[in-house]
DNA sequence: CATGAATGAGACTTCATTCAT
DNA sequence: GATGAATGAAGTCTCATTCAT
């Protein structure tokens, strides 16, 4: 019945990407409108059609971006079955799909300013807290499960949450510096330290076995 | 006889205060150089026999905050003897410093977009290089002056840089959570419990005294 | 068997009213296409089906509307026989035509710029012209009345129009200086003044028999 | 001491009088900045320097303009002694003032229309209150000089306010209706014509003389 | 040293109109 | 007949930087 074959939403989708690229390569003031619409191959107006502000935009390309990773690092977690592996598949599917992207910063940093900017987007666009969420529920759920395989120590059930928001957080902060002094230490090592470290801490007592 | 006494360097200092001020409050892009020039008490092209930009403003202005804060954690550590003591004052002194502020996140985010925009500034500016570095040292003195004091383990002497730049990292990252998540978890709750886990894996072991 | 009974004469007043109402409401300028068709219950290429442009649908709606105004005040002056009491009903009906409607400002004055902008328009469109006229003839017709009935002086025939003239103009400039000044003077007051006085020096000498 | 020589009031009235130009002629919504910028040898945004909106030069450039029409017809009115032909004479110096430049109803119609689009522009600028109010106090005072010389009778002295309203607000209506319908009516004819009334009621009364 | 008027490119956004479907 | 996606020109306004004074 439409006129039009081309589906609205798809066609959304294909202008956010083609932003997308932009944004992360030039960042947000630098990508004018303009740009988008040429790389998008629609006229500067009718990037308006499909959304109501370069923010909005924004916002959008970065949702769909940030949906594709956890797509990505979710596949990346499915093989593995014991809780300490799966607790390093989390973190290390987390540092290979943000980190090394020469891209995240320029993305992370600009969305970070507009909220700083405009709180307002912060409340209309969840994005940032389903992001730090669901990667918060991973680590969780792994600690979990090494409770009940009973290779974690009982007791840090209660405080699950706490070591996911650390290590969050942490990996975060990482990233962070890696971007800003990438040759001064290796990213791989600094993060399986923060993770034996941590492992250890939270492994069920093996001094019974090990004599450790 | 020269009319003004105060020297370059001087009136440099005076206007990088101003223009922070509108920095942290308003955000660079927010700042024009009018603002500052009238903040300051100068002429709009006046500004520009101070600073070469808008950029190199930016800046100085940092640089002159950070040092500014830098010797306010210095002062806040003084007390501490006992290295744990000293460890936690180091961390406690940097979270008090920089989070609470809530114009921190404005500076260090503006920061970092301008160094990813322009990646000479980060050549020409050496001040997050400097900043960490800074922060790490403290870290890894008061770790090294543990192991001397016999209270942590002999063997992390060679891991105390890699413990300082995690734990850097990590304040870095909890305080960009706490920031977009302020309600969400009790700062202070979560650095301690880093610290403590911290604490707990680096000191001299006791196990043999305490039946841990 | 056509699907729509509704002929193009009936779809076409439709849309125009449900374009009056946003004109009157915003403004020309500030009333898109867009808004129309969708109150309207038409689509935006839809509105091009009846109306040649914006302009040509926002003279239809001024028509129409015009037409609806002229058919109240007609019915309003309906009741009034005596030539004074019919003169001070059409002006009364006018004035309670127009003048208090909030829109009406909004709607003549648009008009205006529209004529002023496009004189072709003035040319096309011969609504204001008619207005004026249908309103003079009105009150021609009440003065004429009044010599006929001997209540005006016989010399006022050949002056009907003049007075009309000038009776319809005070009643535009005044209505015009209400909405400029509301607070400042009282509508009524003033346009029964000018009444009075008119009527005053076009009633048929009285001295003889009132002794006034 | 000033490095530039150029009057800043002198500059902003030379920009306001070139775009009161382009606006009498084009109207205000057809003329861009980017031609009043070029009328005034000035750049684009310099005008921004002079006026915060194109609005807020739109009105100072009425402003300026009324200011000078007011002036030239305080000077027609100058020589008229005798209260019935200063009367006669601000009437016809604000009819030839206005009335016969094609550019008036350009201009007050726009200005008309960003009173009624923002009305928070009335409230700003006081221009048309101001031009009503002198032009009323113009007449009042020819009135009360009337009464004073005996010439106007003594009880129109109430009546001075509400004449005085009436016959402003009869001169603006006419106006715009000569601007609408040229050749239906002589401008100079009505005018007198109702000039005549008035000032046939309002004289002292000569009836004992003349027998009226 | 200092001023501040001027520049001018570029930013986002709007919207009447068209036309392939 | 009807749709609504697309166009593209035009619009206002901002601001870092320069330079004549």
């Amino acid at each position: 019945m439409s006129p039009k074959i081309v589906n609205k939403e798809q066609r959304k989708r294909e202008i956010a990407l083609a932003a997308l690229e932009l944004f992360a390569r030039n960042g947000f003031e630098r990508t004018a409108v303009d740009d988008i619409a040429r790389a998008a191959g629609i006229s500067k107006g009718g990037v308006y059609l499909y959304f109501e502000s370069k923010e909005d935009l924004f916002f959008s390309a970065v949702s769909a971006w940030a949906a594709l990773k956890l797509t990505e690092t979710d596949e990346a977690i499915a093989g593995a079955a014991a809780a300490p592996d799966r607790l390093r598949a989390v973190v290390h599917s987390m540092v290979d799909a943000f980190i090394p992207d020469p891209q995240f910063m320029q993305v992370a940093v600009d969305m970070l300013r507009l909220f700083l900017m405009n709180p307002e987007f912060y409340q209309k666009h969840q994005l940032t807290r389903e992001l730090f969420q669901s990667s918060r529920k991973r680590i969780v759920d792994a600690l979990l499960d090494g409770v009940s395989q009973g290779v974690f120590r009982p007791d840090i059930a209660n405080e699950a949450e706490r070591i996911a928001i650390n290590l969050v957080a942490y990996l975060d902060g990482i990233g962070l510096h890696y971007y800003m002094s990438k040759d001064y230490f290796n990213l791989k090592e600094q993060v399986d330290s923060y993770l034996d470290g941590l492992l250890q801490s939270i492994e069920a007592d093996r001094r019974r076995d090990t004599g450790r």
